[in-house]
DNA sequence: TTTTTAGTTCAAAATTTAATGAACTTAACA
DNA sequence: TGTTAAGTTCATTAAATTTTGAACTAAAAA
């Protein structure tokens, strides 16, 4: 097993749980927890890529999940990779863009809800007003919360 | 069972699918289905409050269900309860927080993702600067919207 | 004082979600 | 040309989460 000789100098001590703990907190972002242990391990490894087979061994996990959980955050955008000449295995690194990715996906729910918000508002009877009151409360935070955000991806975008 | 014959008159044709539907979407936001639902009874409900019985009615779902629910519901704020005097049951009312609320957490959530990155950063070896710079970008990013989210609780706190 | 109402608690069942294993494809390699 | 390496796909299994049912408490009503 050469792959794991290499695991073992480039994951110093004190990693593997490092690791564990970053992915659960990656879990809190929404994803699984093998999504969340690929993204961990590959901002931690010493190389900036990671290989399937590398991963598979480091987690001795079945080669179809990590196969799916690589594909979803490619989906995403949350890694991508890179090949190299005549070589048929693809090195998966992570983009800089996590937070922007996050932060899309949670407007794109905000909106969401609001509308349902507004369709419940113009539904309500006008005997308690006061019912609706709140829930133009929660519209007007998703509103400047959306302002915002918007505000932040396109600073972001031109970091 | 005269509640049930209340709630046809309360609940409006439509009514039961546009509360499904907003609980489905409620549940991206991180509530359990049946949390998710009772927001969207008590917000789409012509009365301002719910009782335990007209939830358990509703619903046709068990007791536990529906306690667990309101209790977790009180215990982040998404809810409170009013009483009237010599009567033991409650009277379950949306609060305004709920994105004040969901938004905290969130803020609870970048602040400890920030702190596992700049571990991660300062574990990293000096070999491959490019990976600290993406893991710092995300930082960055957290950073802003961290600002952005406290500077929308501001608003919203004073509305 | 007994019954009913309004819940609570928690072990068990049902459901959902994530991970596995096995069979497959296709590219590189020997 | 055959073998190995790098994945993919999908039905099944395992694990986690949600909901239920049953037994309980305690306040109000009869």
């Amino acid at each position: 097993m050469p792959a794991l000789k290499i695991d073992q100098l480039m994951i110093r001590k004190g990693m593997r749980e490092h690791i564990e703990e970053t992915g659960r907190v990656f879990e809190k972002f929404g994803l699984t927890p093998m999504q969340g242990r690929i993204m961990a391990y590959i901002a931690n490894s010493d190389r900036p890529e990671a290989t399937f087979s590398e991963l598979v061994d480091f987690f001795r996990a079945s080669k179809s999940s990590i196969s799916t959980s690589l594909n979803y955050l490619m989906s995403v955008k949350m890694i991508d990779y890179k090949t190299r000449a005549s070589e048929r295995r693809k090195y998966f690194f992570i983009t800089d863009g996590f937070f922007r990715i996050y932060f899309m996906q949670l407007l794109d729910n905000i909106q969401e809800l609001k509308e349902l918000c507004y369709k419940t508002v113009s539904m309500r009877s006008a005997e308690y007003p006061e019912v609706s009151e709140k829930i133009l409360k929660w519209i007007e935070g998703a509103n400047i919360f959306e302002e915002s955000i918007q505000n932040v991806l396109n600073n972001i975008k031109r970091l």
